[in-house]
DNA sequence: GAGTGGTCTAGACCACCAA
DNA sequence: TGGTGGTCTAGACCACTCC
């Protein structure tokens, strides 16, 4: 019970990749090279690139080679990205200056939906299932390269309250600002971090191939009487990515919230 | 320039997976009946299936067939987990006590290593290179299926205030609070979101096959005087987790931390 | 033993990219 | 124009699972 050739090929291929043989950036061999290489059919060869490909080690191009992936992760700084005295997270300012604090540029393609609430949103804003929501939504991108969307519902109160928050244009002084302004100040979040291959629509949004997963970022912000004020879902490609978050327990209260 | 067959076959199979023609648990017809119904070579459905199971949707059993994976989260409830008052992130009941609670069988298997510091963990520990670190490795499960694993790394000054830190055995009251008793508090943290795809010995550790990703939480907790006591990464099964935090600003101090 | 997926071959032709 | 990956075929044999 030997290990299967197309294993040997990824195997042998990896530790080559790890060992720096190809450093990030570089193109591997041709198949065909590599089918002589390791006396193998050329689709066996194929089938071992196909594990690099899923593991996110290498990515393939039609007339040119596969490119050993590089891995450098931009880091968002969430407690000065969503803060209250900075006082912005969606539209405007907060983001672009966190990019472009790291010396990249940013841009930003925008809409405004006026959506019935799914299940998954009716629960998290906690109102009834087929309601109206304002959904905001973001794609953004760092250095011309799709970066990371940004989907929020509002619950219709808060339209009624923040009219603004409806039209379709970017709200300069920033949304959380904005509400702020009129009394619909987030006082508490509630966070969930979770991980996923993308769905083909999120594939082709953030233009990511196979080996790719996405790492999603929900925040649903209430107001000190505990009323969901907005829900943001945040799709990140997870290969471009990291968010850290600094947390203070010097000023938290012993008991912390039930939930 | 039409889609290519072994697409078709995938966007066919993966829209009736949606629409619950073939319900989480249940089987995929075979790869023999799809090729007829497809009208192409076993290859190119084989093909097709894969571009599924790298998507996470399916997964292929040896002798029994492609199962359409299901895809509930367990959510781990990061505030109550990790909580001074409660006092426990690693070894004992904290965690088992989150698992039970959901009414699931915690299990967990433990070891301990003396190891130099890694580029990585040197520089969130602030200390050399080489340095000695102790590790405290823990792979857990959930109702027998492996779940995450968490290796948490001390630096030497840590150990030789508290030695039970390197003795190879769990510490019933928690290293939190056995810290704690000790005077060593930590009163900051400071947290990292990713995801990728598992490497090779992740892969194996968890139980995972091609197409599920792991989401991984870094943790570095610092004493008052800003001193790092340990650092702990989190890797979980993408497929079964989501993690959550409640954060209230109302005792936060304004201007928060600089990194 | 019958049926399933897993591995592998040898070849064909197409689409894309660079020189 | 020549080399690269992308798609596809038709068939072989193996390993595993369940009956």
């Amino acid at each position: 019970m030997r290990k299967p050739l197309y294993r040997q090929v990824a195997d042998g291929l990896r530790s080559e990749i790890d060992a720096g043989v190809y450093p990030p950036g570089a193109s591997l061999p041709s198949e065909r090279e590599l089918s002589i290489r390791f006396d193998a059919a050329r689709n066996t060869v194929r089938q071992g690139l196909n594990v690099l490909v899923t593991e996110g080690l290498i990515a393939p191009s039609q007339g040119r080679g596969y490119e050993v992936r590089s891995h450098d992760l931009f880091t968002l700084d969430a407690s000065r990205f969503e803060n209250l005295t900075l006082g912005e997270d969606q539209d405007g300012d907060a983001y672009s200056d966190e990019v472009r604090r790291a010396g990249r540029r940013p841009h930003q393609e925008f809409r405004v939906e006026l959506q019935p609430a799914s299940d998954e949103v009716a629960a998290r804003l906690s109102v009834d299932v087929t309601s109206s929501t304002i959904l905001r939504f973001c794609l953004r991108y760092v250095d011309g390269v799709p970066w990371s969307t940004q989907a929020t519902h509002y619950p219709a109160w808060v339209v009624s309250e923040a009219p603004r928050i409806a039209e379709p244009q970017d709200i300069d002084e920033g949304t959380t600002r904005y509400l702020n302004g009129l009394g619909l100040e987030q006082m508490r979040y509630h966070d969930t971090w979770s991980t996923r291959m993308p769905t083909p629509t999120e594939a082709r949004e953030l233009q990511v191939g196979p080996g790719v997963p996405v790492l999603i970022w929900s925040r649903t912000g209430f107001t000190s009487a505990g009323r969901a004020i907005r829900s943001t879902v945040t799709t990140f490609r997870g290969d471009l990515n990291q968010v850290t978050y600094d947390i203070d327990t010097r000023h938290t209260p012993p008991g912390g919230d039930a939930q």
